[in-house]
DNA sequence: CTGTTAGCGCGTTCAT
DNA sequence: ATGAACGCGCTAACAG
């Protein structure tokens, strides 16, 4: 282990130098006090001495580490890099660090993590869970002495807020779309029940269809996974069906790379062997040729809206619980899908 | 601010619970003592009050933190995600956390950070900042008392651990690749002169060139940022030159997608209408129709074994300063070029 | 091997 | 408004 000086600066050199006592110059650096002349003699020791205040003591005392927790699925997928991105941008103004964990989706981690930062590392989390079904997991929510924002999770924890994406309205535009289009046997892919996004995502795609009055057809609709090696083999399986569909929604970007692998693969044209459509617009999508049409949202907001709910509660603005934000999807249409 | 109550329990409550002085909890939690008899009182002890150390407590006593910060320049950015999947994973394993911090290749912010960092809050740090011509912020890397190791960054800073990518031979087989398809007036997109890898693969581009007796046209190689807004551009531009480029050379991936999206507006294709080549292999070249040839490298590897090699000093197993790890980049030939 | 004592550096009482 | 004393929770040093 590194062992590491002591402090070679402290608070008590500065009183020293300042000619006056330590916690005056705690009074000054915080604040709370005001004589002009000490200040000036406080700060100019602080200077000339180079001092900071020690964060670990400071934490130690007041309780607060100004860190927060920020839990994903995996940092490399767009989705999490973007909303790590917003939320790093709000915690920095608002004067925190993030602490980044990533699960790959391990329960085993998640827990561990859990048990760790409920050991006073953070004055805040948003996490972003592998499986909400995992009741032990949704226990040591519970438990949590921190607030917590909830990103696109919906777990049976009470006092949590929540920022969420409204999956329904843009996939049920992906799907009108479609059938407007004439489509009818339309394939999907979807990540697991365990995960809102994909509840979301799949209960919109069966609204729409029966509202519409088309039964979708298990044998089209593949979920269970996020994963792009999911969406390249169910694409495969898809497209091997005796009666294939002639459009396929993926309900997940790394689903939708894994679609178009296939696709790519087999040599097919978009869109005229197979119309598609993805959830979340990536470079992939968008650069495609011809580009595809997407179901949409700003990530990025949706990370930095979580952060702006847990800096309110952590501000004691607001208080923890109840606190719920919903940002839209939207259909960009754009090349993919052709017309029966 | 939120005014978190006392610890629930802590290890004096244990001790009187298990009997024994606070030291001997201490010293069992850490694995120094050894009677059975107390061990298993005092664990029983920890057990029935579901006890945790605070961490903050014995961070301000050990001197430890066992956190790592990492600075990226733009986590939304698959380049960075990656190696930051890679460093944490590896530092996890390792028992320590990641503290994230994106500058957004702001200086202000950067130099912010490293005053905030070295007042103590980690233990180590994994850097790779936006510009390596500010000597100030080299000044404060230099004058950091934790370990340091730079990620593809070479700054005039001597203690520092350094892990790079060596995109000198990718480089050089990408042009010698073109160059034996016929092209000659090749076109290449860099980024700044201020960073490690624009430097590199700007340089590896002449080289080659010249090794080939083909004096590259200053009209062609247009550098000086990484964003696909430069690449969108500055491609645009290279096609508007009376006499065109019939390769381009992208140095970066954000370039590449830029490259993309121009070549794909001007509904030009590829390869005829020009060759590419993109450095980083990311999505959206592999899943291009034709899949773009790319110059790849393991991203992911690049931040396990920075990781790594910052755990090595920060435990002690080696001193800091002098490390260096160099990993390969090497060329993947698919179908955007073309024979001229 | 264990208990006692003494801080780590800071913020916050309580006096003045 | 300022100084003195104390304590946050833990671990290292010193005895025994």
């Amino acid at each position: 282990m590194v062992r590491r000086e002591r402090k070679e600066v402290t608070i008590a050199d500065v009183a020293q130098r300042a000619g006056v006592a330590p916690s005056t110059v705690s009074r000054v650096l915080n604040g709370h006090s005001g004589t002009p002349e000490t200040r000036g003699a406080v700060l100019a020791a602080v200077e000339a001495l180079g001092f900071s205040p020690d964060s670990i003591a400071r934490s130690l005392r007041s309780r607060e580490t100004r860190t927060v927790g920020l839990q994903v699925i995996d940092i490399a997928n767009p989705l999490f890099a973007a909303v790590t991105r917003g939320a790093e941008r709000v915690l920095r103004q608002g004067g925190y660090t993030l602490l980044l964990a990533n699960s790959d989706g391990d329960r085993a981690v998640e827990r561990h993590l859990l048990t760790t930062l409920a050991s006073r590392p953070v004055d805040g989390l948003l996490l972003s869970l592998g499986d909400e079904s995992d009741t032990e997991v949704a226990a040591q929510v519970g438990a949590l002495r921190v607030p917590v924002v909830l990103l696109d999770r919906n777990f049976a924890v009470p006092a949590t807020d929540v920022a969420l994406s409204d999956h329904r309205s843009g996939v049920r535009d992906a799907v009108r779309y479609l059938l407007d289009l004439g489509h009818r046997r339309i394939g999907f892919l979807g990540g697991p029940d365990t995960l809102r996004p994909g509840r979301e995502r799949r209960r919109a795609f069966d609204e729409m269809m029966r509202e519409r009055g088309v039964e979708p057809d298990p044998a089209l609709v593949r979920t269970g996974s996020l994963s792009a090696a999911f969406g390249v083999r169910e694409t495969a399986a898809l497209l091997d069906l005796p009666e294939p569909p002639t459009a396929l929604l993926a309900g997940g970007n790394q689903l939708g790379t894994g679609a178009l692998e296939t696709i790519r693969r087999r040599g097919l044209r978009i869109p005229d062997d197979l119309s598609l459509v993805i959830c979340d617009d990536i470079d992939a999508a968008r650069l495609n040729d011809p580009p595809i049409t997407v179901v949409a949202r700003d990530v990025e907001a949706l990370g930095r809206a979580a952060a702006e709910l847990l800096l309110e509660t952590m501000t004691g603005r607001r208080p923890s619980g109840g606190g719920r934000v919903e940002l839209g999807t939207h259909l960009v249409v754009r090349a993919s899908c052709r017309r029966l």
